[in-house]
RNA sequence: GGUGCCAUACCCAAGUGGUAAGGGAAAGGUCUGCAAAACCUUUAUACAUCGGUUCGAAUCCGAUUGGCACCUCCA
């Protein structure tokens, strides 16, 4: 069963073959880092990561890359931009590496607590500057760029192609719409791009190096294409990001990679749609700013998250509320109480055999194989949790192998034991018991409610009664 | 102005031309001293509207209405 994908490029979806037998090289957009992810951001790790266990599942081997953005992103267009990391740094009266650091690392707790595979392959722009450069050369020697008031453009009047990912009608563009993005005076074309900076209204940078064009810094697009080529070849397999990085960075990379290689440069073309809040499209400077830590203050696991986010197709956008987040905590909790009580029937791993578990097995792998149809595959395991055909190993059997791709973490459910909750909970619960024997129904009512005040919820059962820590 | 996407039950959300997944919520029932939990059952003659293609359309085409994103900060 081949693993079929929406490649942005065809518009399509094809059927995945990588360029080497069952190596993939795949390459994401990487964070920049200057601020914290916002829950948005880690949407689009989480499809990324979705996309490499299922390629995993489906007997291929990954090889990851992802850059760290940090140096070049500029908050606006040509020599008025600001790079982004160098205005957080003047904020905040810390150094420009403090800054990238300080937010890497934060970015990398978040990619943990959510249960991402970390990628083969971590790159920063700035420990490839000379990659950059040498790329830059590349397409000098080829006559793909002029120089203009300083600074190194890419010329896309120089290749028959440009716009080709985005589909972009280059006549009727309009640059520079928005109020606070300016155009750039030195460029031939309004759509050409920076490869090189050694010109910036705001002066002296902390970031900056010697080059054949000066002293100065990489544009932003430059980074992926040298980098990814560096670590992967100048042909790979898939390359991922946002839905907005089409029309701009994508396309810029691409034209800039095909012009200096000749070759074409990247086979498949992924996209993760924008997760949005009431407001639109997800921002940190207004309204709440929405990060995995926010969620985690306000209550809720990670995995609550990657649950939601899986409940959604990556290629749609999904609108987030506190109460769609809620849905998704409440049915984690489900799956996880209804694991647990696999367990108690003494559940473990066994290798499928009945003709029942493995056609669940392969519908499962139907579904996500389809472009990651991971709201089936969520459908599947509620099918098994429900499937009283299935005995209770082949449930628990089933619903490991179906993390593999969700990476919710079930292998680590384990039974609750008593010693969780604290021993004055316990004596309650025992005097409540003792209640419950002599009849003495008030007594035992208002322990539970005094439990219940506590935070825990009495569950009677036939076999006696236990606690439940409430959410 | 250009480009792309979306409108499915109370809410979230899948749907790959062949007769509407799943979750949450709610209601009824079983159980219970009463609750809770658990379990069982129920909840879309039909997928924004109007046309068209087809034996057959939520799925394809066109128009209309409403919403969203992108067009050099953006995941």
């Amino acid at each position: 069963m081949p693993v079929f994908l929406y490649n942005t490029m065809s518009r399509s979806l094809e059927a995945f073959e990588p360029l080497h037998d069952k190596e993939v090289g795949l390459y994401s957009c990487g964070p920049t880092v200057y601020n914290y992810a916002h829950i948005g951001n880690l949407r689009t790790f989480l499809f990324e990561d979705l996309l490499k266990r299922t390629l995993l599942i489906s007997g291929f081997k990954v090889n990851h890359v992802m850059n760290i953005t940090d140096v070049g992103h500029l908050t606006g267009d040509g020599d008025e931009g600001e790079d982004k990391i160098e205005k957080m740094a003047n904020q905040s009266h810390k150094s420009v590496w403090d800054i990238a650091q300080f937010y890497t690392d934060a970015f990398f707790r978040d990619y943990d607590d959510l249960h991402m595979i970390r990628p083969n392959v971590v790159c920063k722009a700035t420990d490839h500057i000379q990659q950059m450069i040498d790329l830059i050369k590349r397409l000098e020697e080829k006559g793909h760029t002029y120089v203009s008031g300083g600074n190194v453009y890419f010329s896309i009047d120089s290749i028959p192609d440009y716009g080709k990912l985005a589909r972009l009608d280059l006549d009727s563009l309009k640059t520079a719409v928005r109020d606070d993005v300016s155009s750039d005076d030195n460029k031939k074309n309004p759509k050409d791009f920076v490869l090189w900076f050694t010109k910036s209204k705001h002066g002296e940078q902390a970031m900056m190096w010697d080059s054949p064009w000066g002293k100065g810094f990489p544009g932003w697009h430059i980074e992926c294409s040298a980098m990814s080529m560096h670590y992967l070849g100048e042909s790979f397999d898939i390359h991922c990001g946002g839905i907005d990085a089409i029309p701009v960075h994508h396309t810029n990379e691409i034209a800039q990679s095909e012009a200096a290689t000749g070759k074409p440069w990247v086979k498949y073309w992924m996209h993760g749609e924008f997760l949005l809040d009431e407001t639109g499209k997800m921002s940190k400077s207004k309204g709440e700013f929405l990060t995995l830590d926010l969620l985690k203050r306000k209550g809720y696991d990670a995995m609550d998250y990657r649950y939601y986010c899986l409940g959604g197709h990556y290629r749609s956008q999904l609108k987030f509320s506190f109460e769609a987040l809620d849905t998704a905590r409440k049915a984690r909790k489900n799956v996880q109480d209804r694991i647990q009580s696999l367990l108690r029937e003494g559940a473990k791993k066994v290798p499928l055999t009945s003709e029942k578990a493995l056609q669940y097995q392969a519908t499962f792998l139907e579904h996500v194989q389809h472009d990651l149809g991971s709201p089936r595959g969520l459908a599947d395991l509620w099918g098994v949790l429900k499937d009283e055909a299935l005995d209770c190993d082949e449930r628990y059997t089933l619903i490991m192998f179906f993390d593999q791709v969700f990476g919710l973490g079930f292998a680590s459910v384990e039974l609750p034991e008593r010693e969780d909750f604290p021993s004055e909970a316990l004596a309650l619960l025992e005097k409540r018991l003792q209640a419950k024997k002599e009849k003495n129904w008030q007594l035992a009512d208002r322990l539970r409610s005094e439990l219940d005040a506590m935070g825990y919820r009495v569950k009677d059962t036939p076999t006696g009664s236990s606690l439940e820590k409430k959410m």
